[in-house]
RNA sequence: GGAGGUGUAGCGUAGCGGUUUAACGCGCCGGCCUGUCAAGCCGGAGAUCGCGGGUUCAAAUCCCGUCUCCUCCGCCA
């Protein structure tokens, strides 16, 4: 049993003390981060969530508390009184904030012990991940951790304040919701009232946050948990958090500017400037230029097309791609010539996981022309594809051939791999973009149907309404998403207001007047009551966090994360229940 | 669902068929020490080498299976 608090008041915090407070007697609380006895004099470190500060311990200043003192441990919890001290000449330790001076201490009490913790509280320790979620109590307690938890609580403030002063009130919308079939597996709750009838986790708050448009709160925003059913990433957690808003009476426009003040706001948390006004390229640029919707602007090595250049080629594989409606297009590793066969090999193998079927190189290294595909193409085409790719000496030019989605995909990520595995990416520059006119729909080969691009209550580009039933593949949609260094931080669009137009969308989606009323009919009626044109934006916050946070994991971002097979190795969760459970709820399990 | 990687004292690693009684660093325990802050010095405890099976005179080490964690593909309107 540890001693109470008793008339003991918290004045200070750890890492909050300085030279000012010489002389003032405090008391501080907190933990033991290491104990260094000297015999004659033993000092302590003492861990807040403010930072550390040193104790001292001395016969001379307080005998009882110096007897005490030697039965601290790590990670014991304690109440030190004592006297703010500058530290003797040439103690000075310049690595903490604290540094300059020390506490004497002349009453110690040990609020609590503490086991041996199984992974040091200690930035620099390297545990493995199993064991840091285990205990995560424990890892959360290092200061890195400790760190962003603060910094994502700076973000949510910033971002509640923020949206408050433009207008934006904060509305719950329901966990437990009904499940739509479209998008990700939905999480289900079954309902024991209702027996055989389940209740599905939110995706997102989308359709509530459109229904509060039509309910005249004008401006919502939400800090959203959001619930998908679907394998995990370094980036992805079964629940996580959006910064979710939608606004009334309003165009992309103002979407875009009241975003980029929260983005001011949330990165200046972290010490990261925004533009005043964040580029725009359209999704197609992306597409040609990148291979991809959601670009990396820190870089060069943009995709080039040459398709043009090898359409009549002798090179069948080349030739042949593009005569049936493929594409041939590369891009350039500058000074990546001297590369060596097993690492164009990798290079072969990771197009490979796109389903590129190979990967064609051409090196230019001592002025002269390397590449198993030289012999096929003409001098002509080969000259015209160094013109087009911008090739000097020493680069390294990787092609291939494919279908269009496939060369994007490939290229998009054998660009990116190079740049990560050869450090051509700048340290602290941060390249925000809007990615705008996104397709409407996206063509569904397997399905052989349109499915909605963003989602279906995106609104079609005004000048392209026209074109929805003759060809909706070339509808643009009012729909955008905010980039930044390859990640995407958040999308939204502008939305259906009026029925027949939000019907009309469902009619190309193939969705019949039946399943439109079974789904979306509480919508459709809503929407015949007077609805404000309204458009909004929902931010991924743990990815926020993991930018401003400086980290690859999500897991660093959350506070109790899931493995990657979605279970908690703290709470055992998910976990057998009680037959009695299944009963109540009309449940039995297959085997 | 698929591919790859990983697992050895509390933690991080080394050892990759036999002189290993499994080594090293951190941590832990005891002792000494009045200025350390990665304290130091001396001593000590602690491991059925993820689990199961197989090959072999001999397995942490090779093979097969299985589980964990991680990365990726599929999936994520």
């Amino acid at each position: 049993m540890g001693e109470t608090i008793k008339d003991f008041k918290r004045t200070h915090l750890c890492g909050e003390i300085s030279k000012k407070n010489k002389g003032e007697e405090i008391i501080i609380m907190g933990w033991v981060q290491k104990r260094r006895d000297h015999g004659g004099v033993i000092f302590a470190d003492i861990r807040d969530r403010s930072g550390i500060v040193q104790v001292v311990f001395n016969p001379d200043i307080g005998e009882d508390s110096f007897a005490k003192a030697d039965q601290l441990r790590s990670e014991y919890v304690v109440a030190i009184k004592g006297e703010v001290e500058l530290r003797p000449e040439g103690n000075i330790n310049p690595d903490i904030y604290t540094g300059e001076i020390e506490i004497k201490s002349n009453e110690l009490r040990i609020l609590d012990k503490a086991k041996t913790p199984p992974i040091q509280v200690e930035d620099d320790i390297d545990a493995g991940e199993d064991i840091r979620l285990k205990y995560r109590y424990l890892d959360l307690r290092r200061p890195k951790m400790t760190k962003i938890m603060g910094l994502r609580h700076k973000i949510t403030k910033a971002t509640r304040d923020y949206l408050d002063e433009n207008g934006f009130w904060e509305i719950e919308t329901p966990i437990l919701t009904k499940s739509t079939p479209e998008g990700a597996r939905d999480y289900l709750v079954p309902s024991r009232v209702n027996p055989g009838q389940f209740f599905a986790l939110p995706q997102s708050p989308q359709i509530f946050k459109q229904l509060l448009m039509v309910s005249g709160m004008e401006r919502y925003f939400q800090i959203a948990r959001c619930f998908r059913d679907e394998d995990l990433r370094a980036n992805r957690q079964p629940e996580f958090t959006q910064i979710d808003m939608e606004m009334s009476f309003v165009n992309r426009e103002d979407v875009f500017e009241i975003t980029n003040g929260l983005m001011e706001k949330i990165f200046a948390e972290a010490e990261i400037e925004v533009p005043s006004e964040i580029k725009k390229m359209p999704y197609q640029e992306a597409m040609d230029r990148f291979g991809t919707d959601k670009p990396d602007l820190r870089f060069a090595m943009e995709l080039k097309d040459l398709s043009s250049i090898v359409e009549a080629s002798d090179f069948n594989i080349f030739s042949g791609t593009v005569k049936s409606g493929g594409q041939v297009k590369g891009i350039n590793f500058k000074g990546g010539a001297d590369s060596s066969r097993s690492e164009i090999d990798s290079f072969e193998e990771h197009v490979k996981l796109f389903k590129a079927k190979g990967l064609a190189w051409i090196a230019l290294r001592d002025d002269e022309l390397k590449s198993p595909i030289a012999k096929f193409l003409s001098e002509e085409e080969i000259d015209n594809i160094l013109s087009e790719m911008e090739a000097e000496e020493g680069d390294l030019l990787l092609i291939v051939a494919d279908k269009a989605p496939i060369v994007a995909a490939a290229l998009a990520n054998l660009r990116l791999k190079i740049a990560k595995d050869y450090d051509l990416i700048p340290e602290e520059v941060y390249e925000f973009v809007w990615i705008i006119d996104f397709p409407l729909f996206e063509y569904d080969e397997e399905e052989d149907c349109y499915q909605a691009k963003h989602h279906p209550f995106a609104a079609p580009i005004e000048a392209d309404i026209d074109k929805l039933e003759e060809d909706p593949a070339s509808v643009r949609a009012d729909a955008y998403d905010l980039v930044l260094n390859g990640e995407e931080l958040g999308g939204g669009s502008i939305r259906i207001n009026n029925r027949p137009l939000q019907e009309k969308v469902f009619s190309v989606l193939s969705l019949s007047e039946e399943e439109q009323q079974e789904k979306f009919g509480f919508l459709l009626e809503a929407f015949d009551y007077g609805t404000p044109p309204h458009g909004g934006i929902a931010f991924g916050m743990d990815r926020l966090m993991m930018i401003t946070a400086r980290t690859d994991s999500i897991r660093d971002v959350i506070a109790f994360p899931k493995t990657q097979r979605a279970t908690s190795p703290l709470t055992n969760a998910p976990s057998n229940v009680a037959e009695k459970q299944l009963k109540e709820l009309g449940l039995s399990l297959l085997s």
